[in-house]
DNA sequence: ATCCCCATGTAATTTGTTACATGATTGA
DNA sequence: TCAATCATGTAACAAATTACATGGGGAT
């Protein structure tokens, strides 16, 4: 699913400028999806020239005019579609994996770093979840709270698989070592 | 990380070709990391080209000569670098969550085909790992291991998650065509 | 017959990332 | 005074996906 579509969905709450949909992407989307200004901005162009969205532009002193972007009926009928995909994808991209595929050729510190990071990025991504949730939780459909519990879920998973088995690591290279 | 340093690094166990390492990136590193033929023949051709890797023509009947590709001792401390990142990313793009977000735009029918063929991937990615586990686990060390650990209890997390969850997003659709 | 496996590669396209460019307001 | 927040956008670049192009051998 491209950003572009993923915008168009996030106007189905009310209208928004670029901006507050890049705080949506960091925030609720963010241990799933991430786009960039780069991504957003361009998007909301184009889906404002093919008329899924309307434009307004408010000025603001001091600041470039702000642009609130909603939703067209059309807009919404084309976002149905392009929801309709009975098999998306969920893909990961690990360099971490890829890392500890090679944790071998490394010293111990070096993969006890790396898992330390994973770790603190896990627990950063599980606390900003569970804030959310704390927030807005009782006014989400179920979707929305499927994919909050879904990231946690997931968040306290890896938590745990890598701190009951980095041990497995640390005795490889203690191994290598006395080999060596 | 891009293909290039993973592909130096699937030949760290070994002289491969291309073909070889596509097989590759479809089993062990399946689910978690993917890469095709577009970018694998480019990756390890400029390998080549800059010394990290030696290549071997070794002529066929019938079929193109198959190019064996063999890291060089420059290419091995070169990875050693690459390897050095302390903190790797590990990323999710899920265009299925991003549904999900939208359930409430979508029908019972769609939300549960959409859920039907995630558990149907997920359960097919732990199959397929338990099966090369199977297989080359014993010669493994402790990082392969590891890694495939954690597809696999990823994989039972995310199915245990979905069954155990499911029926949120059918109640939501429910109680929308109650209302409606 | 037909399909899958073997085996390589290029080129066009799509997509996204990163860096650049600007600049006022607000709170610590 | 310094950092963060607000607010937009473009252009260059990097990277990967997809489609195209070829073709024999072996199994069912």
């Amino acid at each position: 699913m491209e950003v572009k579509t993923v915008c168009l969905g996030m106007l189905t709450d009310g209208p928004a400028s670029g901006y507050d949909l890049k705080k949506q992407f960091e925030s609720t989307f963010g241990h799933f999806y991430s786009a960039g200004y780069g991504s957003i901005y361009p998007a909301l162009s184009s889906l404002a020239e093919n008329g899924f969205v309307t434009c307004e532009h408010i000025p603001q002193d001091g600041k470039p005019d702000r642009k609130v972007y909603e939703i067209t009926s059309f807009g919404r009928t084309c976002l149905l579609n392009l929801l309709d995909d009975p098999e998306p994808g969920h893909k990961i991209r690990s360099d971490f994996l890829a890392t500890m595929w090679f944790a071998h050729l490394m010293t111990n510190d070096q993969v006890e770093a790396v898992l330390d990071s994973l770790v603190s990025k896990i627990e950063f991504q599980h606390k900003l979840i569970t804030d959310i949730q704390a927030t807005y939780a009782h006014e989400w459909p179920a979707g929305k709270c499927f994919v909050a519990g879904f990231g946690k879920t997931m968040a306290a998973a890896i938590k745990k698989y890598v701190e009951d088995n980095r041990h497995m690591l640390a005795d490889d290279v203690a191994q290598k070592t006395a080999a060596g």
